[in-house]
DNA sequence: CTTTTTGCAAAGCGTTTGCATTGAA
DNA sequence: TTCAATGCAAACGCTTTGCAAAAAG
């Protein structure tokens, strides 16, 4: 399943530049190939010093700008994460999460079945399990609105 | 539901000070009390200005602090946000997330369950929803072993 | 040729640290 | 009276910005 993407990705990432007049650069072709084989979430610092290993001449900047660039065309995802900024939660009841993408509010919302998730077996047996919590993503109310 | 746990609240915020040997000052006792009241996950920023209102002579610092204890004694959550440090997921097919909160790892996980979860008509209706995702917190394996 | 993109350097923003002072227990 | 908590200031880490030079289409 991981073997066979990787040409075609290649392929498709050309294709998925044209179409938002992103030219193809050496630097964005790295950073691509090298992102679709990192399998832990990387941060834009990682990418960087992994990518300078096989193009030397790469700037951080060059790097995490790009990953932004990728993210805005839908090409990979920013996830959520615990780091800076943080955000904290007074509420110790069961609830979820509802992120708007485009002003970054955070909506608590209430769902009973969504509070019974069973949890897989193997995250049972690989983990130690605290919380699970279900993150939607997309537009609020007012976000929408101004679109 | 909301009247009701202000006044509770303090109580056993005080006695959770004090099962975690925290002392009880009076800048805790007013973070404590606006942050319960707050229905948007401050920032530690935002909670300081809020405070200062109330409380002119805090600095940022013991704000910053405070929700960094509270948050170690399980009073409040810090919650998963989009913000920096930012990472970055070419993973495009549904998947879901495990956070380790000691190290911070973020483990991809499958789940045919999962990926068809269904969201409530009344976030369909208030929001438009681009993706879901489930995220399980707890310790991953190498950081369960080093407790 | 035109318009992006790159690389660099500086600035910005949020968080963290060390230390002397203050105050809760 | 003791030890934790506070406030301050400086340091740190990550991100963002502006601009001139380079390169893609």
């Amino acid at each position: 399943m991981q073997e066979r993407t990787t040409e075609h990705s290649l392929d498709s990432f050309v294709h998925h530049c044209r179409q938002h007049h992103l030219k193809v650069t050496p630097q964005r072709m790295a950073i691509y190939k090298k992102l679709i084989q990192m399998k832990n979430h990387p941060s834009a610092d990682t990418m960087f010093r992994e990518i300078r290993k096989e193009f030397p001449s790469i700037s951080f900047d060059t790097v995490n700008r790009t990953l932004i660039t990728f993210s805005e065309i839908g090409l990979i995802d920013i996830i959520e994460g615990l780091a800076n900024q943080r955000r904290y939660d007074p509420n110790t009841h069961d609830h979820h999460h509802f992120h708007c993408v485009q002003c970054g509010a955070i909506i608590d919302f209430y769902d009973d079945v969504l509070n019974g998730l069973e949890i897989p077996d193997d995250i049972q047996k690989r983990f130690t399990v605290q919380s699970t919590r279900v993150v939607i993503k997309g537009l609020c109310g007012s976000c929408r609105e101004k679109t």
